[in-house]
DNA sequence: AATTTTTTTGTAATGCGTTTCAGAAACAAG
DNA sequence: CTTGTTTCTGAAACGCATTACAAAAAAATT
């Protein structure tokens, strides 16, 4: 096995008989450079198998083309991913970045904290960072936008966020989620999450909305929920059968999971969905559509998310300050 | 908002009043830097939020400790995964990754030839390659090992591969599978999966070898399908069930969409499950533990796999050429 | 106290592209 | 055939850290 020396643009440039610079405009597209002597550089610079050197690149250039994106891995647990949303979400992301011949950073959960985030970006291994999902460092976020960092955010924002937020449009979501059951006849309608995430506290205010908005009385019961697993969702489901007095007729999970883990809990309990209670879940993960009974539930636009969070990114980065976004958010209407 | 220059090492050395080599050799835990300059150096170091350029440091060093992880996309159709095992593969990978403080550069979908592989290599984007599923691409791969490409491969090798597999035990599992539906009493056992793909047809051989075994005569059938979403395997199983004479009463499937896409198809057919025929899927996937009925299939241990693959990519980068390897394989009885 | 050895620090070179700026070549105008 | 432009190319500097090697400082030895 030779330990032969990597081929550099001297190379090239003496192969081809120019100067270095001149092979760098000729790989760079410049029109400053002559279309025989560039044709000339490019046949030498393939047939060497010749590649730009990035990290030299990147340190001359002081720009490194690479986007950092950091997945919260907190939903992910035991082995099994809870919320298969956020992996739909990052080959958006991947897909809209390789579009724009960026690298992707993807960055482990355990550096996740401020200074991860800061030294990422003061060692410039990234141009600016994606962040999938807030939780519940929005503080964290503000203070790292505060900063002066190029950062785009999937969640729901605060009215002063001082970063650029892109997601669903969660109260909307919550509403039309809450229309669904109240037109499936719901009158006691409850929601399970964990109202202290944005996101999701904006869900449970648009189911609210919905309820209010009919001439007639609408009880709203919310029941608390701190995991996102199914596991514990199921467990969850048990004990609020258990506790309550009055059965709710409607059910607005604040995700896809929790909701198929309620119904499954109901029918262990002998309680049929959709004919006893009505139930809309969120995100429209693949397993909802084939779940029996096939869920209802709120679908965003992955795509388009992953192409608007890029999109935002590399406006901050020409120094743009962008709006925040809502994606397109509907109900898909199946049997529950 | 002020145009700041960054902050060197030279910075820093001034600040210190030591040499800009101190610093490196401080920074680095170098044992020739005295404890008392070096405590003086780091003191400077973190007042001033300095973090060391990664990208002179890749430059010089000759190594990037960066990590190419190419994600086999191709699974993803319609803005759905449909096997989401991948995506906890690479979470596992993610991890295993960030304990070894390697960078993981996430390959988007449309990279994927060899040239472009080759390039991030030539261009020191990264160190070395872990590829997530081998598809089709063996001779691709094979070509890529031959030029000495660090790389690991998810999946199941040839016997002459030319680069590191690991994987699971595919025929090993393909066995548990068929034992286990002749175990509920199968005697026509169903295979769905496209064989063409090395793992999945280890998968068919295990099964039919753990039929062979039996003394009495068991039909291995094959139903052909070359997608993984649910949806084409829900039209294939219904095709199926038109087209066949003798219905199997077991079912074997190449991962757990299919077998659950099948399920529902039987069910939507008026077959019970797993009372007519027994179904194994394969993965484990989240979804499979709460389908109705739980899903009995076949599990890989993810988190040794990511390990697995990480470590046998380190050791190739020190030289060494370790073997294949497989993962912990093993089923999970459920209901079906 | 002088000398040797060990430990610590500094100087200079290196890794590989890009960019500035000056110079050469090609072309047009007078 | 100059002179003035325009177009193209090259020399040198630069980006920032690491490393080989030399030198200085400190410690050990005689």
């Amino acid at each position: 096995m030779s330990e032969k020396r990597a081929v550099t643009m001297d190379d090239i440039a003496r192969l081809a008989q120019v100067s270095k610079p001149t092979v760098s405009r000729a790989l760079n597209n410049s029109p400053l450079v002559k279309e025989r002597t560039r044709n000339r550089v490019l046949a030498v610079a393939h047939e060497q198998g010749y590649a730009v050197n990035r990290n030299a690149q990147k340190l001359r250039r002081k720009r490194t083309n690479t986007i950092a994106v950091s997945l919260d891995f907190g939903s992910h647990q035991q082995g099994h991913i809870a919320d298969p949303f956020m992996f739909e979400l990052l080959a958006g992301v991947s897909e809209a970045l390789g579009d724009r011949n960026q690298d992707l950073l993807l960055c482990a959960p355990k550096h996740n904290d401020a200074d991860a985030f800061q030294n990422i970006l003061w060692s410039r291994g990234a141009d600016g960072f994606i962040v999938l999902g807030q939780g519940h460092r929005e503080d964290m976020l503000n203070d790292f936008a505060r900063t002066g960092a190029p950062l785009v955010v999937w969640g729901a924002g605060a009215d002063d966020a001082e970063y650029c937020v892109v997601g669903s449009d969660n109260f909307l979501g919550g509403k039309l989620a809450g229309q669904h059951l109240l037109r499936k006849g719901g009158r006691r309608l409850a929601f399970v999450g964990d109202t202290s995430f944005r996101e999701i506290g904006l869900r449970y205010s648009g189911l609210v909305r919905a309820a209010s908005e009919k001439p007639y009385d609408v009880v709203t019961d919310h029941v608390d929920l701190h995991s996102f697993s199914y596991d514990a969702a199921y467990e969850a489901a048990l004990r609020y059968l258990d506790v309550t007095e009055q059965r709710p007729d409607g059910l607005f999970a604040s995700n896809d999971t929790v909701a198929m883990a309620f119904i499954s809990a109901f029918r262990d309990s002998n309680i049929d969905v959709p004919g006893e209670i009505s139930v809309v879940g969120y995100n429209d993960i693949p397993t909802a559509a084939y779940f029996t009974p096939r869920l209802t539930t709120i679908r965003q636009d992955i795509y388009q998310a992953g192409r608007v969070l890029v999109a935002k990114l590399m406006r901050i980065l020409d120094g743009e300050t962008p709006d925040s976004a809502l994606i397109k958010t509907e109900i898909i209407v199946r049997q529950t």
